[in-house]
DNA sequence: TTATGTGCAAAACATTTGCAGGAGT
DNA sequence: ACTCCTGCAAATGTTTTGCACATAA
């Protein structure tokens, strides 16, 4: 595991990328908690914290700050984009090409000096779209 | 003020709605409960909560879901994209062209039926490169 | 008049932190 | 050894909720 400077491999750490690594589902903190808990029942949660936010610091992993209450984490670092459900509050990859164009029509407007951007887009999954028709028929 | 059905107009409501128009600063629910709270000084934080949470249902308002800790609410309900600093977290408008273009681009790859799409760009604000040349001096 | 809304306070969540003991380098 | 890290529990911060009273329609 390639980490950053000052950051000492754990078992905790190393345990909580690996179950980081194995979903696409975009974990929250206490779902990152259950998962890694089932190897390390000893685990605090403040540790998953600590160490989610020390990782997403490091860019190892990416934190997103999507709708919804909670943060979420994910193992890809790679920019792309996610769409959330409006259903059921389901978050996925959306695999199109990144618009960094857009970065320059923002900087033409802006006195920012921008960074980057991030796209959510909404929609209703296809589990949810199947309920909703299954839902009209009554 | 414009309601929804079922929606009385509180006093109440009406001073959310007002103050809120008056800034373009994004404030969350509890910068919105200091500004209500000069001119009514016993309303509630639930209060102030229920209804950012109403209107925004009922599309009066926006419900901002941005990066950092708290919801932000916008008086601005016409689409557009946000900008929030990575220094300062402060959030400002970014008067671009929507790029409805892309929501196709989505569709094409993705099994979701696309709602719409919300545009975070992150940078550094004009006060904060300011103060970042001046340190960097140091 | 009556369904809805309000203020207040407590509860429910989500996240952060202090600290004493534990472990990586 | 010497830091840095962890588990635990308490603290903090944000949002929601139950309830008795108030008020818009």
């Amino acid at each position: 595991m390639e980490q950053l400077p000052n950051m000492r491999l754990t078992t905790q750490r190393q345990i909580i990328l690996e179950e980081l690594a194995k979903v696409t589902s975009h974990p929250t903190a206490n779902e990152v908690y259950d998962m890694v808990r089932k190897r390390l029942p000893r685990i605090g949660l403040g540790t998953v914290y600590r160490n989610l936010e020390l990782m997403a610091d490091g860019g190892v992993i990416l934190k997103l700050e999507v709708g919804g209450t909670q943060k979420r984490f994910d193992a890809t670092v790679e920019p792309h984009y996610h769409i959330r459900c409006s259903s059921c509050g389901k978050v996925d990859d959306v695999h199109m090409k990144v618009q960094d164009q857009i970065n320059q029509l923002a900087a033409n407007v802006s006195n920012y000096e921008i960074l980057g951007h991030h796209i959510e887009f909404s929609g209703i999954c296809h589990d949810c779209q199947i309920s909703q028709k299954k839902s009209a028929i009554n």
